[in-house]
DNA sequence: TATCCAAAATCAACTTAGTTGCAAATATAA
DNA sequence: TTATATTTGCAACTAAGTTGATTTTGGATA
């Protein structure tokens, strides 16, 4: 989702150490188009360096509590995990059920829903997530061809 | 979620053999007065009759496909399914971050949310869901206390 | 520079939630 | 009754993540 970020930085903010490992996620995560999945990052890290998938998901859990990263529950098994920095605000989300592919989209209609559901029932709400599905623009042209 | 639904008719319609399993299932989700994990529902037949799980797993699963039942992605890593039927219309759901509980909240929104992100980027959107999270009532009250 | 320490990373083993393939049972049709 | 299809059950498997214990490492202190 672009290298916006002072990765470095951002962490020294929630004071915890820049590791190499640490530095690693928010970098697969930086230079990713859409969000992913643990199993992802994992393999991109690997094509660099050696890595145990209990330190990534250990990274990916303690980012999430940090508010540093975003976890996307969707259909499939799986999470996904995106960035939370200032530079990708909360957005809704698009999900194709022939292919899967989950697209961000744009955060407007967010902010719009805000008040309508902030605080129901006496509940103090402080998280949408939107998911919108359907079948995407690529899996709809392979359907008409 | 209320027992309106004339659930052999229901399976009628689509085409399916109203089973005692299959009964058993839109029973205990008729009964629920919210979305119901799988293990629940298996626990639940279970206290009336023998089931496999796999029976279960296998008619949730084709209820969704068919459209009868909702499957909420959730953080947790088990999904809740609810009743899709004319008396449930799709909703957005409220996630308490401290004990978990999801509750339904007032279809209203979704539909002004719905012509919003319709569509968007060519893709042809057929559903939304929106989960709020946040820490609920019973938690807010148990904290203050 | 050597030694110590806490934080970070690793490892093996485990759990949870669901899936697969095939067999047995049950229902429906001929 | 016999044949056929559908449903349910059983055992074994998988994917995704978790746990607890151990080892490694990057500084701080002596
Ligand atoms: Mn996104
Ligand atoms: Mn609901
Ligand atoms: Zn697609
Ligand atoms: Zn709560």
């Amino acid at each position: 989702m672009s290298d916006l970020c002072d990765f470095p930085r951002l962490l020294a903010r929630q004071g915890v150490k820049a590791t190499a490992l640490r530095l690693a996620v928010l970098e697969v995560l930086g230079a990713a188009t859409q969000a992913l999945r643990a199993q992802e990052i994992l393999e991109m890290i690997r094509a660099r360096r050696r890595v145990n998938k209990v330190s990534v998901y250990r990274i990916l859990d303690d980012f999430t509590r940090r508010g540093i990263l975003r976890r996307l529950a969707v259909d499939d098994r799986a999470s996904l995990y995106e960035l939370a920095c200032e530079h990708h605000p909360p957005h809704p989300h698009f999900q194709c059920r022939q292919c899967g592919q989950v697209q961000c989209l744009d955060p407007a209609p967010l902010s719009r829903m805000w008040a309508e559901l902030q605080g129901p029932l006496g509940n103090r709400a402080d998280r949408i997530d939107i998911r919108v599905a359907g079948i995407c623009h690529k899996c709809r042209e392979i359907a008409e061809n």
